[in-house]
DNA sequence: CGAGACATGTAACCTGTTACATGATTCC
DNA sequence: GGAATCATGTAACAGGTTACATGTCTCG
């Protein structure tokens, strides 16, 4: 269950609408989790119905109503148990090295074109990083500092990733 | 459409039951995907529908007879359509990663104990990568040089990754 | 005789995606 | 007036997981 939990965590550091969960989806976690609205408001309503948060509604005169989730003491339970238990190992997906793995199929054009796709796509992720990593004491000021601690070695992980994709991308386009 | 294609590239190798595809997925393809036999059943079933594969009733008497699967050409145009096509960018959904960004919650028993299963999981993925490395032009025979020439390449960037991620997490296991 | 590989599935459920609908307010 | 942002959703479908069911043959 990684949305649920995901939605925990975010609860967890202060109370939000959906619409707000989203965006703290979009602008600080999408990284290593993500969803659309669609499937955050139907998750909301149904841990609002399991009792992990309550919802009250926001009667704002300025702007549209927002419905307002606050986790609960048994939603904090929940979570913290989550932290502490064992990772399954999933499998991975990765659409991009599913095609590699058969592309000996096609001819040489057709996988450039894919290797240098991938390039492009990697340098606007590393943009995206060095963004984030730019204002990244300020996104989510409601962080305590072990949060921004263990937050911040998450960036240079994913960064390090990358960067180890890249070359390996770089490398085959000069090799095939 | 991961799976479809996944099942279209190793029917293009030779023909196959949906037992020997779940094996092939087990044995070779599960660093970049996978599936449960259910899931690969139904998918076969709709793609005979679809004209992409034909399949044949195989009856055995040493063995329980198979259903055994054909790639047509319908089938094999739209896995090179699908090889030339451009990789849409879906976030990542990481399980692990996801655990760590909400870790500052937890207290630093709890966030070395996940550290450390991390550590041994990655330990035990990167043995499962040397063995498929010191058998790896055998497993796959029906490969042509081309195949075998990506797969290898893909086999080392896997390999690198998991070395990151597997220095960054015994460093961290380190500070905390 | 029992365990394990061979071989195929069904049912129920959960997760994720896409397209669409609605209506307010704010800013240019 | 029109676009952008705020805010919430529904419907339909596709993809993925888990548990279970069924029956064979082989090997020790």
């Amino acid at each position: 269950m990684g949305l649920r939990h995901a939605l925990l965590g975010i609860l967890s550091l202060r109370e939000m609408s959906g619409y707000d969960v989203k965006n703290q989806f979009d602008r600080a976690i999408h990284f290593v989790w993500n969803a659309t609205s669609s499937q955050i408001y139907r998750e909301l309503r149904r841990m609002e119905e399991d009792g992990l948060i309550t919802g009250t509604l926001l009667v704002q005169d300025t702007k549209p109503n927002k419905y307002i989730y606050n986790i609960t003491e048994p939603g904090r339970v929940e979570l913290d148990q989550w932290l502490g238990s064992p990772v399954s190992p999933r499998f991975k997906k990765d659409e991009f090295l599913l095609r590699l793995f058969f592309m000996g199929r096609a001819d040489k054009t057709v996988a450039r074109r894919i290797l240098q796709a991938r390039k492009e796509q990697i340098e606007d992720l590393l943009r995206g990083y060095e963004e984030r990593a730019r204002d990244f004491p300020s996104s989510l000021r409601e962080n305590r500092t072990e949060l921004l601690w263990w937050q911040g070695h998450l960036l240079d992980l994913m960064w390090d990733t990358l960067q180890v994709e890249y070359d390996w991308v770089r490398k085959l386009l000069k090799e095939c």
